[in-house]
DNA sequence: CGGTTTTGACCTGCGC
DNA sequence: GCGCAGGTCAAAACCG
């Protein structure tokens, strides 16, 4: 812990942020959610190298790629953790935390009481002129709400999946409009209906092939 | 016609 | 207890 430790000496003035690439189609420039509100109990998971964590090399801690295999590489990930935010240290290197609270599944139980249980909840942005990103799975809309202080309304998706409970919420920034912030909940317990749409034909034509 | 999106109403949690 | 903000529901509209 590191409430022990003497008043650390006023941080060096921020230069300000570079200007962001410009956005293209096709294209999503992942940085992992940063200032994420964190409580003051460090529950991290220990220092992690972003560039490692999501394509295996180090972009100046920005991530350029398809969203797909980005996006699921990072479930992989959080699959094998329970509750994951994200939020960037001093060093340039990344911290995996624990979310404490916000990050409850809601199930409405009889006389229309809810019943929580903690759900993963995985948080990043990304820089695209697309608010949704194709990460494989298809979506459904199922609210929009405006919130406060911000210019963009909220949006809020679920798997289509009918044995999937994953949900995910989508947000463009008012301060930064090329930026969207989206946050999964939740594991998908299915594989990438995307990936099977492409893979099947093939694994058809290799058994095929294989028959010969 | 079936799946998806829109949108106002409703519910719940939280701070005061 | 009250008001506000976030999250969800569900009916209607929309679309391929």
């Amino acid at each position: 812990m590191e409430s022990q430790d003497p008043p650390n000496p006023p941080p060096p003035l921020m230069m300000p942020p570079p200007p962001p690439p410009p956005p293209q189609n096709n294209t999503f420039f992942f940085t992992p959610l940063q200032n994420y509100p964190m409580e003051s109990q460090d529950q991290g998971l220990g220092d992690i190298d972003w560039g490692n964590f999501f394509l295996g090399q180090n972009n100046n801690n920005l991530l350029v790629g398809d969203a797909k295999e980005i996006l699921m590489d990072n479930i992989q990930c959080t699959s094998s953790c329970s509750n994951l935010l994200v939020s960037n240290n001093e060093s340039g290197s990344y911290k995996v935390h624990e979310e404490e609270k916000g990050n409850k599944e809601e199930k409405r139980v009889k006389g229309g009481r809810l019943k929580k249980t903690k759900v993963p909840r995985f948080a990043f942005q990304t820089r695209s002129v697309d608010d949704i990103l194709d990460d494989g799975y298809r979506w459904r809309k199922y609210g929009q709400k405006a919130v406060k202080n911000s210019t963009y309304p909220r949006s809020y998706y679920r798997c289509t999946h009918h044995t999937c409970n994953v949900k995910k919420q989508v947000q463009r920034l008012s301060k930064d409009t090329s930026t969207v912030v989206t946050t999964y909940e939740g594991i998908h317990n299915h594989p990438c209906e995307k990936l099977m749409e492409t893979l099947t034909p093939l694994l058809k034509q290799i058994q095929f092939l294989a028959s010969l």
